[in-house]
DNA sequence: CTACTCACG
DNA sequence: ACGTACGTGAGTAGT
């Protein structure tokens, strides 16, 4: 049987490891200080290659130095490159000494490259008629792929493998793998430092390529290429083309001194691996190799709490850990099982809740000088008041570790211990089981977990204070986001009133419609089929019917969706009425049937506020959103469902007016833009003006208007011409002097968006006016696509951050002003940049008066902030 | 469990 | 030259 062979790009692998984390450097250092972020990762990815690949042979390849043969031969190959990071260089003799641990051979060799060890290797190997896996992060090596050698680059960190084989090599490039050093010939490398032909780049030189098969072919029949400017420079830069390809090319018959046979792999040796992950502080990998089945789970210490002994409870000192243990998600309806709570000494667990109903204890609890940590204040204060017990939490570490890096969100409590490198919590999905399989543990294990959960809140609390008071963000935790959750259960608790008739006489109607649409298609389509199946339905517009196929979704499958429909009206009548027909069913299906669903037994709805899922601080709202209940078009009728909860009363609404462009004029410092919003000026209007280059606002037409609209919106975004092109159908040429006359009009805005994209590409992060962080880890990718994804987030994120930050105090303003002001009126909903009330009718005049007052001073910003508002019967009429 | 589509700001 | 708007959640199909 054929060996499988797998060869490992040492450097390129480290060097990616390093840079997938570098971000969070200094969470990865060992006793000694030495940082292990690089080892970290490098080992990650060689135990899933090893479960996945089953290699027989591996050989991991490293550089031997900074000269080889090819800076003999021209001195600036991989000239001018940074130094490598003291950080990284000195986990790299450690690196060699896991792969020992792992019995894995590695090797170097003067004067040669990573590469040429593996190429050699890779083509005896393939001579032996083995087959062969090269790992690296490194495009060029793709070069070796063949019909037995796949070459499996880095993508996104270390976490993905892209597998090239020469296949995918032709189907992505156009190219065979052994044409790759003729496109690099010809276009050269920068990252190398190696020059190519002038003004030629990847698109000439695949397509040169194609046309000659070799830089060789290419240069005997340079006559036939008609002149022009590329030719003169093919022929000027002959020598340079020639001599990059000789670089680029990876030799075969390195002196390499290992052969097939010495790099037999047979597993590790688990002692010595066993030493170096303790060495290193690694104690996630150290449990994987073998210490997982004999090391036990934690055993935590704890006592059942009784009404024996809840005197003890009562001596716990603050901080004081607190949980209520549900295993469902929704802490609405879940059942609450048992409960725990501890000091740094002590901790007590019980399944008898009526402990909690102890008027001693149970006013110990609610006592604000107690300092309760707990994990997800919302959940826990949502369900206590299930239990009549009224809690106000002073740390939420789930807040506090979503603050400190919007990614550490997981709802789990020992996954994010463990990320904070505390190994004695498991995670819930580790001993409660997930999916169908999750129940509750018997009384042991479940009071054991419980126990483990208290001691490491108690544990982990001073760290997450600290980091917080680094990152400057403990005002935002401590007098923004922990007052907020108690405000969203509140809001939460009290639900919106539905009434289920109106939607259901809704439902009766779109479905009669819905009917004779679906007949009307299928009469059209000549036969009966999905239309809800996007795939069905691309058959039958794009095969049985023949129309013109616009755009492709990216799994290569036609695509079906609103935009590449309106392009298509014209060509069918077919296509309209599944434009009507999608509109309708979506209504039907996600808001009057999705609705009713969601309906509690108390006549209301009770969504849930996710407050630290957003990467940018925004809320997210689930189970069910509503956050995007239909706001336009028939859609909009849904509405008219949501009721006050009694007679008299209304629905108010009070919404943020451009906020996230007042937010922009504030941060960019921008003269003209503040001044439009001092002026009270319509904003886009004034945009118009300044881009189409008007005199007064009476020239400005609604199309003009419209443009500019979507400019400003664009900026927000982190604007490309081609974005706004496709958005408002102009040329790329049209967009593109928008965007010019956009930036002059507004200077400052143009500063601020290079100042965001600068500013993360130093420190990793951009911040919101409340020091709200947001890390952005492709901002220095070499990728162009994660990287000016990252570009436009930076300029984004401090923007809609902002807002998010600016509501939020309205919203936590507001619901003191409320109480404050003895209002029966009440907050419901947010909605971004909007805030939903019901209040008695009578109360209208001072709600008013409130919302504008409260809403307009959250921040004190260089532009002033507008809200409007509108009350009706219903939220449809509160509009 | 992923892909697609479409609802919101 | 590269391929694009920023942030979300839910329903349905189809593997």
């Amino acid at each position: 049987m054929a060996d499988t062979v797998l060869l490992i790009d040492g450097n390129s692998i480290a060097f990616r490891a390093f840079f997938a984390t570098i971000n969070s450097l200094d969470r990865f250092t060992n006793h000694a200080g030495v940082h292990t972020n690089a080892i970290f990762g490098f080992n990650n990815m060689l135990d899933i290659l090893l479960k996945q690949v089953e290699p027989s042979k591996v050989l991991v390849a490293f550089d031997a130095g900074k000269t080889t043969f090819r800076t003999e031969k021209y001195g600036d190959y991989k000239g001018g490159r940074q130094k490598t990071a003291s950080e990284l260089l000195e986990q790299m003799p450690l690196i060699k000494q896991m792969l020992d641990g792992y019995g894995i051979e590695h090797y170097e060799l003067k004067n040669w490259e990573a590469d040429d060890i593996i190429g050699t290797m890779a083509k005896q190997a393939e001579a032996a008629g083995d087959d062969v896996i090269v790992v690296t992060g490194d495009r060029d090596l793709t070069q070796l792929a063949t019909e037995k050698t796949t070459v499996a680059v880095t993508v996104h960190g270390v976490q993905e493998l892209e597998e090239y084989t020469p296949k995918y090599v032709e189907e992505k490039l156009g190219i065979t793998p052994n044409q790759i050093i003729d496109m690099k010939g010809l276009m050269g490398d920068t990252s190398d430092n190696y020059p190519g032909v002038q003004k030629v780049g990847e698109k000439t030189a695949i397509k040169l390529v194609k046309q000659f098969g070799s830089i060789e072919n290419l240069y005997d029949n340079i006559d036939t290429l008609k002149t022009s400017k590329m030719k003169e420079h093919l022929i000027e830069d002959k020598d340079k083309a020639i001599m990059s390809k000789d670089l680029a090319t990876i030799r075969r018959n390195a002196p390499v001194e290992k052969s097939l046979d010495d790099i037999g792999y047979s597993g590790p040796n688990v002692e010595v691996l066993r030493d170096f992950f303790t060495d290193m502080g690694m104690k996630g990998a150290l449990a994987k190799i073998g210490g997982a089945e004999e090391k036990p789970a934690p055993k935590a210490k704890w006592s059942v709490l009784s009404a024996a002994n809840i005197g003890d409870a009562l001596k716990l000192k603050s901080p004081v850990a607190f949980g209520l243990e549900m295993l469902d998600d929704n802490y609405h309806n879940a059942a609450i099982s048992a409960f725990y709570v501890g000091d740094a000494d002590q901790t007590f667990v019980s399944a008898d809740l009526s402990l909690l109903d102890d008027l001693e204890f149970h006013m110990w609890l609610e006592d604000p000088a107690r300092e309760l940590t707990v994990f997800d204040a919302k959940r826990m204060i949502v369900a206590a008041a299930r239990l009549q017990l009224n809690i106000r939490p002073a740390c939420d570490e789930l807040l506090a570790s979503y603050l400190l890096d919007p990614d550490d969100n997981s709802a789990d409590l020992g996954t994010m211990a463990r990320r904070r490198s505390y190994l004695e919590l498991p995670s819930d999905a580790e001993v409660y089981g997930k999916g169908a399989k999750r129940k509750q543990p018997e009384d042991d294990v479940f009071y054991n977990h419980l126990a483990l959960k208290s001691q490491a809140l108690l544990k982990l609390r001073a760290g997450l204070l600290t980091d917080l008071e680094k990152q400057g963000e403990t005002d935002l935790f401590t007098n923004l986001e922990m007052p907020l959750a108690g405000v969203l259960a509140k809001m939460e608790m009290r639900g919106i009133k539905l009434e289920p008739d109106t939607l259901a006489e809704m439902g009766k109607n779109f479905e009669g419609s819905l009917a004779v649409m679906e007949q009307d298609i299928y009469r059209e389509a000549g036969h009966e089929f999905n239309i809800n199946s996007p795939k069905q339905l691309g058959t039958v517009l794009f095969e049985d019917l023949g129309l013109p196929a616009v755009k492709k979704t990216k799994t290569g499958n036609y695509s079906t969706n609103v935009e590449v429909l309106e392009q298509l009206q014209s060509a069918h009548p077919i296509v309209k009425d599944i434009l009507s027909w999608r509109e309708l069913s979506k209504i039907q299906s996600t808001y009057v049937n999705g609705l009713q669903k969601a309906l509690q037994p108390d006549g209301r709805i009770h969504t849930r506020y996710l407050q630290t899922l957003t990467q940018t601080g925004r809320l997210s709202s689930i189970d069910p959103n509503m956050q995007n209940i239909p706001a336009r078009g028939t859609g909009k009728q849904v509405r008219k469902a949501f009721v006050p909860s009694h007679k008299d009363w209304i629905i108010y609404s009070s919404d943020y007016s451009q906020i996230e462009l007042r937010v922009l004029a504030h941060i960019s410092g921008d003269e003209n833009m503040r001044e439009a919003f001092r002026e009270g000026r319509d904003i886009h209007a004034n945009t118009a003006m300044k881009i189409f280059n008007l005199k007064s606002p009476d020239e400005v037409t609604p199309d003009m208007r419209r443009q500019a609209k979507a400019t400003n919106f664009g900026i927000v975004y982190g604007i490309s011409d081609f974005g706004l092109a496709r958005n408002i159908g102009i040329t790329r040429t049209q967009a593109k002097q928008f965007i010019e006359g956009y930036f002059n009009q507004y200077p400052k805005v143009h500063e601020y968006m290079d100042k965001m994209v600068e500013v993360a590409k130093k420190q990793g992060y951009v911040e919101t006016i409340l020091h709200r962080r947001r890390y952005l880890h492709d901002i220095n990718s070499r990728n162009f696509n994660l990287r000016s994804f990252a570009e436009r987030t930076a300029m984004n994120t401090p923007i809609q951050g902002s807002a998010a930050d600016i509501i939020k105090i309205a919203m936590v303003r507001m619901d003191k002003a409320l109480k404050d002001a003895k209002l029966q009126a009440r907050m419901l909903l947010q909605v971004h940049d909007e805030l939903i009330f019901e209040a008695p009718a009578s109360e209208l005049e001072e709600l008013k008066k409130l919302t504008a007052s409260v809403m307009d001073s959250a921040i004190k910003l260089a532009v002033p902030l507008k809200v409007d508002s509108h009350a009706g019967d219903n939220w449809f009429d509160a509009k």
